[in-house]
DNA sequence: CTTATATTTGACAAAAAGTGACAAGTCAAT
DNA sequence: ATTGACTTGTCACTTTTTGTCAAATATAAG
């Protein structure tokens, strides 16, 4: 599972650009581009932003992928995951 | 939000028990227990075990919140995280 | 088959985050 | 004042994460 790495390489495909160019734009090496799309790497806040320019995509609608990617690697392998996941539910807002 | 400490305490306080007592029995430092009763650190797997055994409590329990704790340092102060993790939550199990 | 371009992979140093002990501190009761 | 329970700050050490570089692997075209 790797949401936000899924939705980035769409957005770029989709408007025909090359991992290069987008690296370029938000100023990071080609080969960490390709990770984060594949999930390889994690993301940081400021390369959500920059990304959601360059791929013209809402800021927060990435950021709410970035935020699944971090919780399933907290919860990942845990037998125990729902109900942790039901009780922070729970008590949200 | 601290849920495993504040659990904690209460089995130990329940069970009149010094942090003392519990530290030594799961070979920790007295000062290591308190702040792991008062959330300002995050146990270790193996400290779950060994503290389910020395108070009486469930495993699965206690890891249930040991996990919405790291769930919660994951989405503490993020606008979008409640968005995050109902995406989470629809793709359970 | 060679070349050219795009992407992926592995390895690595640097940076960041996490860990637990120790010693010193607070606080309450005596 | 002393004692006992707990808390706090600091620190060295370990582990994890990060991003780059260079090399490797596609993929397509000639």
């Amino acid at each position: 599972m790797n949401y936000l790495g899924t939705r980035l390489r769409e957005l770029r495909e989709s408007q025909g650009l090359l991992l290069r160019q987008v690296a370029a734009q938000i100023d990071v090496d080609t080969a960490l581009m390709s990770k984060l799309e594949r999930g390889e790497r994690r993301a940081q806040r400021e390369h959500i932003i920059k990304i959601a320019t360059v791929l013209n995509a809402n800021e927060d609608d990435l950021t709410v992928l970035w935020l699944a990617d971090k919780i399933n690697d907290v919860i990942q392998d845990e037998p125990m995951a729902n109900k942790a996941v039901k009780l922070i539910e729970k008590n949200l807002k």
